[in-house]
DNA sequence: GGACACATGTAACGGGTTACATGATTTC
DNA sequence: GAAATCATGTAACCCGTTACATGTGTCC
């Protein structure tokens, strides 16, 4: 996060130095009504950690952080004895995020970090129960991923989603949640049970198996479609 | 990677503390072949970096501290007047390999960080046309992503790949890598196109749009599959 | 009265990134 | 002889994680 300096340029602030992704993510949420910390990580561990993973802590901590950078304010709220902060976006958090929402962004792809996948190309060091298990494994826990999504998408059809008059942008993001989960379902399903058929497979079989895979995949030309070559706008 | 005792248990090695994921990536590299410091920085930016994405300074270091561990050995070439430092595996790494494909894996599912979904997310608070800009970066940049596919899959149908041997287990990693590039293909070419019609739909037409997506996604029910219930075997 | 969710942090550590630096070899 | 690629690093920085700490409210 460091330093951040602001300047105000003919066309609304410039950022000398910007928020990391989870500073502007929040400020983000902040833009849309105020929150308490441990709203904020309820959101994060419910909706947003299947696209920006971040440790409990750090949403505790972030808020803070634009408060010192007036970005944000917050109001100390007393529930009984229990006191909680409430933090508010400021005109100036109003400015910098929108700033940061007419820049291009940093990273335009999904960044991906799956240890499975080491696991498969080192998987014929070991044995084929071990690859097995590691494919159960993410099978396994990508129905959590699952359940998450319907949760949500019933929620939208009930009229009762905390952001329900974004349901149309956000129907883009579920979307894009749900096409991964089934991926990966789909994915690690098809690939047991490929794993499973092998022993009962001659080496000639095998060897067609893997090469008709890499001569469908993947699906070649994707001509015809929507405004062609590159520019960002 | 810190410190790393080994005990030699009645089952072989036992990990006191681990290597990283980066560590074992590597480690797992020079199990298969010896390996300069150049290629594997290579292989990482090639083949590795869409599923375990590291700089390339990164490359440089680890093979240093696996040495220092006694996991790996450098032997230094000279070709002309420049050097190379080519590094191999020991035996105690190749134990310590074995020892963490006998573990269950850390992490069981993939971490995604996609900065363009909170941009989505955060998109009512700008124009349509800074949306499309984004979703038009997303689709740009996987392009590149779909042909590094298509190339990989055309070395392995013409028996040329570095990994010709492991064709069966490396098929399962390219359907999955060729299954992501697609899905991020589809999913940013049709959101394009329905962020294009939205001006000219009706809110009630839009309110119907986003429930008909909600409603349909994800698919429900995974009845009838391969081993069903929970356990990682 | 015990368990559990609510609610909010702090301190230390480190893995990985960014930025920089440098020289050799090949290609045009 | 300029440019591109080959080839190998180092130093500083910091974002995020891990692990810990602490008290409140509520349910049974």
């Amino acid at each position: 996060m460091l330093r951040f300096g602001v300047v105000r340029g003919p066309h609304g602030v410039e950022e000398r130095m910007s928020l990391t992704l989870t500073g502007y993510a929040i400020l983000g949420h902040l833009a849309l009504k105020p929150w308490t910390t441990y709203e904020l990580a309820e959101q994060f561990r419910k909706n947003l950690r299947h696209y920006l993973p971040r440790a409990e802590s750090q949403i505790y901590l972030v808020p803070k952080q634009l408060v010192a950078l007036g970005l944000a304010s917050v109001r100390t709220e007393r529930i009984g004895r229990r006191s909680r902060s409430v933090y508010e976006i400021t005109p100036l958090g109003e400015e910098v995020l929108r700033a940061w929402l007419q820049r291009p962004p940093d990273a335009r792809g999904p960044a991906l970090e799956f240890e499975a996948i080491l696991r498969v190309m080192l998987a014929p060091l070991g044995e084929d129960d071990r690859l097995l298990a590691v494919l159960r494994g993410v099978r396994d826990d990508n129905q959590e991923m699952l359940r998450i999504a319907e949760q949500i998408g019933d929620d939208y059809v009930a009229g009762r989603a905390p952001f329900q008059r974004f349901a149309l942008h956000r129907s883009i993001m579920h979307d894009f949640l749900c096409s991964f989960a089934e991926l990966v379902d789909d994915w690690s399903t098809r690939s047991i049970a490929r794993v499973q058929r092998w022993p009962s497979m001659s080496p000639d079989e095998r060897e067609a198996e893997a090469i008709a895979i890499y001569a469908e995949r993947p699906r070649r030309a994707s001509a015809g479609r929507e405004g062609r070559g590159r520019g960002t706008t």
